[in-house]
DNA sequence: AGGGACCCGGGAAACGCTTACCAGTTTCTG
DNA sequence: CAGAAACTGGTAAGCGTTTCCCGGGTCCCT
């Protein structure tokens, strides 16, 4: 019956609860209650216990404690794939944030397979997990469904259902894409190109909408084949760069929906004559670690992953915990702003060159470099 | 008393074994033994129980069966930081692998940092993870410690304490190495320089002494200015090369330590007249997704992130489950291979025209481009 | 001084599962 | 054909927490 003295079976729990209570001359619910800060307790005991704690190295587990009130602590994370330089800043951020929190992450990438998906929020599901952030841009419908039917807090990132547990990054495109524009207009650029994503996927249309309306605000026309659309993959944004150069009146600045598509265009432009930025300029959009790594280091869109990811958590917990301060919060706003570095530059010719630091004083005045 | 109509008060689990047992008209620990695949259990019981199972919907809860049982099921894995485009990818197939085996992955990167490196310990512990893959390639002494400590099954790669628990990822990295030196001299080159990583890393003294002894195997020598230490990140990489090109007598080739060194290489070529390939050839090593996207794409030893991952569950299953077959085995080789891309090619001049199509050939014989 | 309101802390009941132990039924074995 | 061995499946004892409920003590108000 003396139960401190069964710890040899198994490679069992180190110290747990009542040792803690013993030593202390508490009962194991007062422990709990001072381990989980509950002010009803006495000071005094409260000190009593805590080094009772640390006296014997206690460590609450984990398990019981998500057993009996039904709370694992831990955020569920999906994005899309791992593998693409954007989303490990995302998780890395979002990890270091939810642990401040005192919360664990489950990270998985739906790597656009919807079986693989499913398996995903199962497992979720069987950690039960408190809530889940889905940060995949994408149009994952089904996934949705499944998810929102099991009740549990949920993020997306642009558009999600109308639900209470259902809460909304709103990515602000418009502001970054406009300064992108306005940059390369105060460098003397009127034939603009835009290479936007897949065009069934929300954000990307939002982007390319985005573009077209800085666009108009500076009165520049935009003909119907100045915009391509692409795949956000280097590949397609290769392809759509070759598209371009065989245009009449070919672009002298190229505007793409994510990162990878501008190094694609980067690549293509490799393959010719023309240099960037002396010829055609380049813009990008994400600002993955990648941009600054390339030849030249991308000017790009950024859009803080610390921001997403603080976003998503907080709005998360404000889903999860019912006295968060924004708990009935349902949009949070991110902001997006425009990074310069070396892929923009003068169109060939535009200005007479005295003019030309004044220019690219106000091209840069727009935002600062990294 | 009727546990049944009990459902109502929080969020709480929905069916549980009890549902089943009663669905079933067994008892629970059946339900138990046939959801864990004891085979003591009826055939034709074990059918009927299967059927309750799927008819309530029954999702065993994780949590409780860990508490009970010990075991968590889940792996941990840490990295040095996940933000490297060599760690994502590594992730990717470790956790594939894992899921597959029926076990979820905590992932945490260390970012070179002691202090976060015992918080990401001590939350592997509290969520008491079944063993550890420490794949960080890097020496965190203390961290072994810690880990060794507690007991659970460690996996790590090049090198580790001599202990029962413990299972090393042997690297072959002569293999690749001597691979892509052969490569280089069928290309005619003879002046081959090396950037190693920082030397306090075992595995940075490890592929400099590989490239050592594969260029004494075909009698090339290696003047001692021709090894330059870098830290394998891309500025290292660019302040080595610039060193590089101050000797007397300039290498014609550069194998660099890893990928990132060489895409600084590349970085610092860039900013002279000298062209890649055609006045420099350089080799990365690790092969991150990355190196195609370079400019040119990177010629580089490949180290496998699935074999890699591969090898890390297994030997980690193999810790832990004491059935399995390799229960008893301590080292685990794992091979590199050359993968030849474009930044690499013929010295200047070194060659009569009408042979290199014939040395080039050679040059590719020994391995095949991806 | 009596009594209600309030504060603290303890006992004990879950939480959902695994598994040791045991009892009942068959099937061998000598 | 009796008794042992082999199977099956049920009962119940935990695993380590949280939290409901309650009793005893304090305090303040009438």
């Amino acid at each position: 019956m003396d139960r401190s003295k069964k710890s040899s079976q198994r490679r069992r729990a180190n110290v747990n609860i009542h040792d803690v209570a013993r030593r202390a001359r508490v009962s194991i619910a007062t422990v709990s209650r001072v381990v989980n800060r509950i002010p009803t307790v006495d000071p005094e005991l409260a000190k009593r216990v805590w080094k009772a704690v640390d006296d014997v190295g206690y460590v609450p587990n984990t398990q019981a404690r998500a057993l009996v009130s039904g709370r694992s602590r831990i955020l569920g994370l999906i994005v899309s794939e791992i593998t693409n330089p954007f989303f490990p800043e995302l998780v890395q951020e979002f990890e270091n944030l939810a642990v401040a929190q005192g919360y664990e992450v489950m990270i998985g990438s739906t790597n656009y397979n919807t079986e693989r998906t499913e398996s995903l929020i199962r497992r979720m599901l069987q950690r039960s997990v408190d809530g889940v952030a889905v940060m995949t841009f994408g149009i994952e419908e089904e996934l949705v469904h499944t998810l929102v039917d099991h009740g549990f807090p949920l993020v997306f990132v642009d558009a999600g259902p109308e639900l209470p547990n259902v809460r909304v990054l709103k990515v602000n495109y418009g502001d970054g894409i406009r300064e992108a524009v306005q940059h390369l207009a105060a460098l003397g650029h009127r034939q603009i190109a835009f290479i936007s994503g897949p065009l069934q996927m929300r954000t990307a249309a939002i982007r390319r909408d985005a573009f077209r309306n800085a666009m108009a605000e500076l009165g520049l026309t935009v003909p119907a084949a100045s915009i391509v659309e692409g795949k956000h993959t280097m590949e397609s944004g290769k392809a759509a760069m070759e598209q371009l150069m065989k245009t009449p009146g070919p672009p002298t600045a190229v505007v793409c929906s994510n990162d990878m598509t501008a190094i694609g265009v980067l690549h293509a432009l490799d393959e010719t004559t023309h240099k960037v930025p002396k010829d055609i300029s380049v813009v990008g959009f994400d600002d993955i670690h990648l941009a600054q790594f390339m030849l030249p280091p991308l000017t790009t869109v950024q859009m803080s992953c610390k921001d997403l990811a603080t976003a998503a958590v907080e709005a998360l917990r404000a889903g999860i915990e019912s006295d968060h301060p924004r708990f009935g919060q349902r949009e949070w706003p991110i902001q997006t702003r425009l990074v310069v570095r070396r892929s923009t530059d003068f169109p060939r010719g535009s200005l007479p060159a005295q003019s030309k630091v004044a220019a690219k004083r106000a091209a840069r005045s727009t935002t600062s470099a990294k």
